[in-house]
DNA sequence: GTAATAGTTGAAGTCAACTTCAAGTCAAGA
DNA sequence: TCTTGACTTGAAGTTGACTTCAACTATTAC
C-alpha cells in the first residue's frame, strides 16, 4: 500500500461504485487497471476521476454506452489533461443543455396544461402529442428527441 | 366504429405506443379497458390523456412505478377533472424541478470543473464525489439524491 | 507459517420495460 | 358465408447494468 497503485476495495469505497460494477466497467472498457504478480487489480488514481465523471453521468440517466464514447476522447496512456476534459465538457454541455430544455418543456407544459384548462384534448400540447397530427399521417410528435434510451432496446 | 370507442390499434397509433406496450402497461396497472363481448380491447377516450402524460414522463427517464404512483391519484370512475391533473401537475412540478436541478448542477459543475483547472483531485465538485469525506468515513457524495432509479435492481 | 481478509473467475440470476412468438379467436366487409 | 385482418393469450426472449454465487487464489498481519 505504500505504493501509489489503488485496490479495488479503496477504490470502491472512493468512487462510490460496488467492486462488482468495477469489474463489469472494466469489461466494458470504460476504465482499465494494472494487475499484481498473482493477477489482483490495481488502479491508477487516474480512475477515480474516470469514475466520478461515470457517476455524474449515470445519475442524470446517461446510458453507459454514450458515457464510453464522451471518455474514448481521453488519452489512455497519459493522464488526460484540461484540455482533453475541457473537450468532453464542451461536447456534453449540449447534451445536458437538451436534456434540461426537454425537462424545462415538460415542466411548462405541464403547467400550461393544467392552467389553461384544455382537458378537451384538441390542443393541449402535452396532452395531445399524436393526437391532431395523426389525422395527416404523421407520427410526429411534440417532444424534441428521445433523449433516454428504450428500455427494451 | 360508430361507438366512441377505441381499438387497440387506434389507441396504439394515435398514443405512439405498441399494441404490446398497451397490454403490458394493462397489465401493471397502468391504463384499462372495457372488453367486448368476444374478449377484445375497446379503450375509452380518456385513456390517451393519461398515455400522453406517460409517454412524457417515460421520455424524461422516470420509471413507470413512479408515473403509476402519480397516476393513482386520479380516479378511476369519473373523467378526471382539472383539479386531479392539477394534483398530479403540482407535485410533479417538484420533482421535475429536482431533475432539472441536478443537471444544471451537472452543467455547470463540468464547467467549472474544467475552468478552474482543478484537476488534482482535491477540491473539485464533480471529479471529487466521495474522495475527500472518505476520510471522515460518510459516504456523502456530491449529488444531491438518486434521480433515476438503479437499472439493476 | 498460518489464519484472516481480500481478491479472482465465469456463469447464472435480476430488474424494468417491453417485444416476439405461436396458436388460436373475433369482427367486418363482399 | 367466408375470408381477411385485427385481436387474444401465455410463455419466452431481449437489453442494459449490474449482482450473486461457488470455487478458488493472493496478500497481509501476526
Amino acid at each position: 500500500m505504500a505504493d501509489d497503485l489503488l485496490t479495488v476495495s479503496e477504490v470502491a469505497r472512493r468512487s462510490g461504485f460496488a467492486p462488482s460494477a468495477l469489474r463489469y466497467y472494466e469489461r466494458v472498457g470504460l476504465v482499465d487497471a494494472e494487475r499484481t504478480s498473482g493477477g489482483q487489480r490495481r488502479y491508477h488514481r487516474d480512475v477515480l476521476r474516470r469514475l466520478a465523471f461515470i457517476a455524474a453521468a449515470r445519475h442524470v440517466g446517461l446510458p453507459l454506452e454514450e458515457i464510453a464514447e464522451a471518455l474514448s476522447s481521453l488519452p489512455s496512456e497519459r493522464t488526460p489533461t484540461k484540455a482533453d476534459w475541457a473537450k468532453i465538457s464542451k461536447r456534453w454541455r449540449s447534451r445536458l443543455d437538451a436534456e434540461i430544455a426537454a425537462l424545462t418543456k415538460l415542466r411548462d407544459g405541464l403547467d400550461s396544461c393544467i392552467g389553461c384548462g384544455c382537458l378537451s384534448l384538441q390542443r393541449c400540447r402535452i396532452s395531445n402529442p399524436n393526437d391532431i397530427v395523426a389525422e395527416e399521417g404523421t407520427g410526429a410528435v411534440f417532444w424534441p428527441e428521445p433523449l433516454h434510451p428504450d428500455p427494451a432496446g
